[in-house]
RNA sequence: GCUCGGAUGGUGGAAUAGGUAGACACGCAGGACUUAAAAUCCUGUGGGCAGAAAUGCCCGUACGGGUUCGAUUCCCGUUCCGAGCACCA
């Protein structure tokens, strides 16, 4: 009987669809467990090999802890808004629906033929009205509330109201935008757009004016984690920095505890500390400066410093710049903003080492000195961050320092003994001088002496600042969920929750208005009772942002979330993802948990307990070299003697480095001519590990696997690779290894004729050792996320049962059962030719006996001094005394000693044996 | 520039409470079966030296030091590669 995969895998396949293998309920009798994948967004290319990895690896702990008694939760979805349907719809015309709901079809057969134990009755889209009803919902629930600061948690703006009312809000400690005192009397004298106005620097998701990234190219403003080195990550286009008022979530709200519940995750120090550094907490003091009658005030980290203050810095964007210039510098100062202005962010990094900026003309007083100090505007200082004013130390910072050289700043050195001459000392070390009262002290004693003195005298205060920015939250495009907000008279006012969704409308094409709005204003009727409705759409964070917890209740209409359904699931005990969402998905989704945590619908304040980033696989790609100006190519040993250009061949015409000859004249009209100088009668191929593309002919598609192979094969090979977090390259060449061991473990189980032989009898101990070994080994390493070395267990296992020509009913059973997460299908087969009624993933991982693998004999490898000598084999482990008289008593040992005195023994238990002579 | 992570045969990778480095697999070489090929099975495979052979010796985990009876593993320094952040005061 042959081991006929393709049967096999569809087989089983349809017998788990029809029969809802997967579907899980709330069951609270067995313990949950919750394992996620971060779901994709399906795009038009399909799924190449890389992309299953974290899945398979998934789906082997879910099936492994369905076998350890778990009700396992293991759902999945589609990330389905998104900018490359959108763009792919600009350039055709064709509704983003439709491209989307094809590539998910397509995504789905891809996924269907691995063979996964997702509970598919569980799927979620966020493109579906059903499912972004609860991204609106969270949205209004936003609004309408506001961060306190004394309770630390998300309260009702009707709360706030209320207080604004007795009080107004002098007394109020709330996370907030800039709003000026008022008294109760007040706020009762305040029109509707007035208090509507004030209570929008409050909501947590409010409406504001700030710096934002602008991407022309795609019409659209992006969050900072969607900029990367100035450029936008979709598509790559130039972004610049613009004052644009935008829907915003005040994140920053929450970064103290984002930073703090840190702790208590098991993710990698790496991710913890790539959130850490994004949060960017850092402990200063605030200080005033005197400018003329105005009271500006700055942030710094290094109070200790003040007194070698020369000069400060004004960013461009800050609202002091108008009120510090002075009509002598005027001119200056607006070409000087102007040039600002004209830069991308791109350009402003580039020229990062270049340093500009213009005197305001006006000065400030020391507050500590009373020197007066020259006020300067610079790109150097950020306007998002701090005050967006600095005092400049020349002495001891390196950007001040590059400053104040440009345009001939004093420089007062704090430090004693340092040299200020050539560059700053940045270091926060040594003992200060020309600083006053802190003379002597050394500059740890002297910050926090400093920041007391500036409380005491009123000139400043303790103060904590982030880097963390509120996330700005609309797009201007079409493909994404519509803003539940209408603006009567000019103020923004929520569409009714029981009016849920508010869907998307149909507009004549995807691009911006003449005007410059958003696709949403070319929409008929975009109106909620006569007046407008918001025309921005949600970024593609919202729709991921909690769709973990609708999982766990996909159907209800009448929540997010049951209370029941959360109870029970609570959080996501394992997520496997990229590490690509470090900052940006995996810091917005604890910030939504934590709100709607806050408001009291879910339990957990954290989503996702253990988070593994499992690697990329890249591609390998392979070559030609083509005789420059020729039609030849000449084979990789031979390209150094002609002048060639390397030219990167489609991967599936190459095997193991061998050039297919034919299918390359082939495979392009340009090659149908080609000619070849061989070595050794055949074409060798360059080859180099790169990103896989599609451009570079290095694509391998799971299908194909699939076909060739099996699922099965596909599954055990992806965690073959190498550890799961290492990115490493796809060579298809490796894979008959493992297709090879299951052919072999398929023969175990059959006879010469065909025939399943499999023996009914107490195994050997040489047979429960082999198994039991295994049984830990698979345990430890499955737990451990070593899956790469599992695999290798199997071999390892197999090959003595082999040697042992075992075909033990109760030893086979329990490999399979073992081997089912990594291969479901041939051992659902195996299981159900043993007799079996029930699917394989109702049996239960075997359980591990030590006394079976325990060895009888010790064979230790006995040391003289440090060098390896001989084995020693005792019968049991032996006291250092007792090994003494067994290494004199032994011939082979005593012929090296030869008669000399043993100094000391060493015994490494069950390892080896170290005598020092 | 700052913060993390990494470097082991021709290849992917095993092995860390410090204890026989190179498991397992690919590739390669040789052999069996076959008219032949594929498939399958067996043997060998880090480098060097000596030997007819069994075998023995030396060198080897990026590089240079250190701790230790003993270091791929721990410590210090260097080089190279990868990831993230990037004027965060």
């Amino acid at each position: 009987m042959e081991y006929n995969f393709l049967e096999i895998e569809k087989k089983w396949q349809s017998f788990w669809a029809a029969n809802k293998t997967f579907e899980v309920k709330a069951d609270s009798s067995k313990p949950k467990y919750y394992v996620l994948d971060m779901f994709p967004y399906p795009s038009g290319a399909g799924l190449h090999v890389g992309h299953p990895l974290g899945y398979i690896a998934s789906d082997i702990y879910s099936r492994y802890k369905r076998l350890k008694g778990f009700n396992v939760l293991h759902p999945m979805g589609y990330d389905a808004f998104g900018l490359p349907a959108e763009q792919y719809a600009i350039q055709t015309g064709q509704h983003p629906a439709k491209t989307t709901e094809n590539n998910i079809n397509r995504y789905r057969e891809q996924l269907d033929r691995i063979g996964f134990s997702f509970d598919w009755s569980r799927e979620v889209r966020t493109c579906e009205p059903g499912y972004y009803k609860w991204t609106q919902w969270a949205f209004l629930e936003m609004f309408n509330h506001y961060y306190n600061n004394d309770t630390c948690k998300a309260e009702p703006i009707a709360e706030l109201v209320a207080k604004f009312e007795n009080e107004g809000n002098a007394a109020i400690n709330a996370a907030c935008g800039d709003v000026e005192k008022f008294t109760a009397q007040e706020w009762k004298s305040f029109d509707e757009k007035k208090q509507s106005d004030i209570l929008m620097q409050y909501r947590i998701a409010y409406q504001g004016e700030t710096a934002v990234n602008w991407c022309a190219k795609l019409g659209t403003v992006l969050a900072n984690d969607e900029v990367k080195e100035g450029l936008s990550v979709r598509g790559g286009y130039p972004v610049e920095q613009k004052m644009m008022k935008q829907w915003q979530l005040r994140v920053s709200a929450y970064a103290e505890r984002l930073l703090v519940d840190l702790d208590e995750l098991q993710w990698t120090d790496s991710l913890k500390d790539m959130q850490k550094n994004w949060i960017g907490k850092s402990q200063g003091a605030e200080m005033v400066f005197k400018v003329g009658d105005y009271d500006m005030t700055i942030f710094t980290t290094r109070a200790d410093t003040v007194f070698g203050v020369t000069f400060m810095v004004l960013a461009p964007e800050s609202e002091w710049v108008d009120k510090l210039t002075t009509p002598e510098q005027r001119e200056a100062v607006d070409a000087y903003l102007k040039e600002a202005k004209k830069k991308t962010e791109r350009e402003r990094m580039t020229e990062t080492r270049k340093v500009t900026g213009v005197f305001t003309g006006s000065y400030a007083i020391n507050p500590l000195t009373g020197d007066k100090v020259p006020v300067w505007i610079s790109e150097y200082v950020l306007a998002g961050y701090g005050t967006g004013a600095i005092m400049a130390v020349p002495a001891h910072d390196s950007r001040d320092y590059a400053f104040a050289k440009q345009f001939n700043l004093p420089i007062i050195p704090l430090i004693e003994g340092c040299d200020v001459s050539q560059e700053s000392f940045d270091a926060k070390e040594g003992i200060m001088c020309n600083s006053g009262f802190l003379n002597g002290m050394s500059v740890k004693e002297a910050i926090p002496a400093a920041i007391d003195y500036v409380e005491k005298h009123g000139i400043g205060r303790r103060k904590i600042n982030y880097r963390l920015r509120d996330a700005i939250f609309s797009r201007q495009r079409y493909w994404g969920e519509p803003f539940p907000i209408y603006y009567k008279d000019g103020i923004a006012t929520p569409i009714p929750l029981e009016e849920l969704p508010l869907q998307l409308p149909e507009v004549d094409k995807f691009l911006p208005t003449e005007t410059g709005e958003p696709p949403l204003a070319r929409a008929e009727n975009w109106t909620y009772k006569g007046y407008p409705i918001e025309t921005s759409t949600m970024p593609g964070f919202a729709g991921s942002s909690a769709y973990y917890l609708r999982y766990m209740d996909p159907q209800n209409d009448n929540a997010l979330v049951s209370s029941e359904a959360d109870g029970y699931w609570r959080n996501v005990d394992l997520y496997i993802g990229g590490t690509e969402h470090a900052t940006g998905h995996l810091i917005y989704s604890r910030f939504w948990n934590k709100f709607l945590f806050d408001l009291g619908y879910v339990v957990e304040k954290e989503p996702f307990k253990k988070l593994i980033n499992q690697g990329m696989i890249q591609g390998r790609s392979n070559f030609v070299y083509r005789i420059k100006n020729t039609n030849t190519f000449v084979s990789y040993g031979l390209k150094d003697q002609y002048d060639t250009t390397e030219i990167h061949v489609d991967v599936n015409i190459v095997n193991n480095d061998r050039l297919d000859i034919e299918a390359f004249r082939n495979w392009m009209p340009d090659y149908a001519t080609a000619e070849f100088v061989l070595e050794n009668g055949e074409y060798i191929c360059g080859y180099a590990v790169e990103k896989m593309s599609k451009s570079m002919f290095n694509v391998v598609n799971p299908d194909n696997i699939c076909n060739s192979y099996g699922a099965d094969t596909l599954r055990l090979y992806e965690m073959f690779l190498g550890p799961l977090e290492q990115s490493k390259p796809w060579d298809t060449k490796g894979i008959d290894g493992v297709n090879r061991f299951l052919k072999r473990l398929w023969k175990m189980f059959f006879d010469a004729e065909g025939n399943l032989a499999v023996v009914d009898a107490e195994p050997s101990a040489a047979e429960l050792k082999a198994l039991h070994k295994l049984i830990k080994k698979v345990g430890d390493d499955i737990e451990s996320f070593s899956f790469n070395t599992s695999v290798s267990a199997f071999m390892i296992a197999m090959n003595e049962l082999q040697d042992l020509k075992s075909r033990n009913r109760q030893i086979l059973e329990s490999v399979i059962i073992l081997l089912s997460p990594f291969a479901p299908h041939i051992t659902e087969e195996l299981w159900s030719l043993l007799g079996h009624k029930e699917s394989i993933s109702f049996a239960s991982f075997p359980e591990y006996v030590e006394a079976y693998t325990i060895e009888n004999t010790f064979e230790y490898p006995v040391s003289f001094n440090g060098k390896m000598r001989f084995k020693l084999e005792l019968s049991k482990s032996l006291s250092p005394k007792e090994v003494e008289e067994a290494v004199r008593a032994n011939e082979n040992t005593e012929k090296y000693l030869a008669g000399k005195p043993i100094k000391k023994v060493i015994v490494v238990p069950s390892k080896i044996i170290n005598i020092v002579c």
